[in-house]
DNA sequence: TTATATACATACACGAATGTTTGTTATGTG
DNA sequence: CACATAACAAACATTCGTGTATGTATATAA
């Protein structure tokens, strides 16, 4: 019973992604063998083998799957500032946490990279993770400064500081919630977190002036 | 060379813990071998076991080394809410991103446990960290809550997602600074972004009328 | 001053995970 | 209708880290 047709082959690389995001989510990602994300798909480490180089290889396979949807969907936002940057930046920050609350492999994956994985700097795909983030805080940086020149927040904002702010305060709410998930339910409560915090970076945003 | 005296022994315990931090903030904890960090210290696998159980007592020691005067330091700001609960928590916020930015040793052991260590439910000693964290967070509410009273914020705030909200924030700047040290000086610009953040919860708090 | 426990170093045995090699079978392709 | 190869399974060798057992010299207590 091998050499299935081409289908098949594709479903159980799909498989292996999955039993990989249950055993990473609960061993964490070194204390996981790779004959346990085979024996959770039903397979044996050959199939693994076969499809991925080795274990980085299989994990940054199930990040891109849900990493480059998300990334792209991310640049559509920040390609059109729009008329109103603030209610993009808004917009940004709730779809971030409605997809973290009600998408659960999203929710399983970042679990993954935020609780259960070491970014040492042997792997070279977290270099690629960090470059990522680089270019999403630029894009970020991009709207805030579109909003001081619509004047929306003043001209002196630190725009570099403003998306530190925006960054860790989104991270931190996904990081802190993925520990406790039953604190709160995130997708209720998403738009008056966001709210509170954008009410705060409107009123007294960080100046540049102490440069 | 053995037999040392009682303060000798005491040294090379410090200097096990030191050790430790050096190998696992650039390895990861898995990655590090228990003769990595005996030949870090200019010792071998003998001491380590002499003084700590296993590899898992010696990150908790390493943790409490830096954690436990940290919680008391707490303890004694969230005993005395004060006149100005808001204040207390802002000079919270600012002491915590303080103690990243200028103690080597804090910035350290923060960076291992968000970036270089996993958090299976296997070592029991993370469990007693996920209590510490409920205290540290109870101990936020009661102050929030002594910010209810006194008026400050209204009296249908959310007390519990405010400190979510608070936490969030404080945990998210720290977490992503330590990515990217050099995007801004932290010890500079804490104040500014603590205040940007505040400013925000006396304005638009959550509130508990979407129950 | 001698005995004992301390504070390690050294050596050993064991398991466990990895990477690789080989085996097996069915599936397209000509 | 071969036949080469895809898609795995199974067996193998090898490394690597851990835990423990043993050795050893010295401080300290009696």
């Amino acid at each position: 019973m091998v050499r299935k047709t081409k289908g098949e082959s594709q479903a159980t690389y799909d498989a292996l992604l999955d039993a990989a995001e249950r055993e990473f989510v609960c061993k964490g990602v070194t204390r996981t063998t790779l004959n346990d994300v085979a024996c959770s798909a039903g397979l044996t480490r050959g199939a693994i083998y076969w499809h991925f180089k080795d274990k980085s290889a299989l994990l940054e396979a199930m990040c891109d799957r849900v990493f480059l949807p998300m990334q792209t969907l991310l640049n559509e936002l920040a390609a059109s500032p729009g008329a109103d940057p603030i209610a993009a930046i808004r917009q940004m920050m709730l779809h971030m946490l409605g997809q973290v609350a009600g998408n659960a492999r999203q929710r399983t994956v970042f679990e993954i990279m935020f609780h259960h994985c070491e970014k040492d700097v042997q792997t070279p795909f977290l270099a690629n993770e960090a470059q990522k983030r680089g270019e999403c805080l630029a894009k970020l940086e991009v709207i805030v400064a579109e909003a001081v020149r619509q004047e929306k927040l003043p001209a002196d904002t630190d725009t570099g500081l403003a998306v530190q702010a925006i960054n860790g305060y989104l991270i931190g709410l996904i990081y802190e919630w993925l520990i406790d998930q039953q604190a709160y339910d995130l997708g209720l409560h998403a738009a008056p977190l966001v709210d509170c915090f954008l009410a705060g970076l409107v009123a007294l945003p960080p100046r540049r002036s102490a440069l």
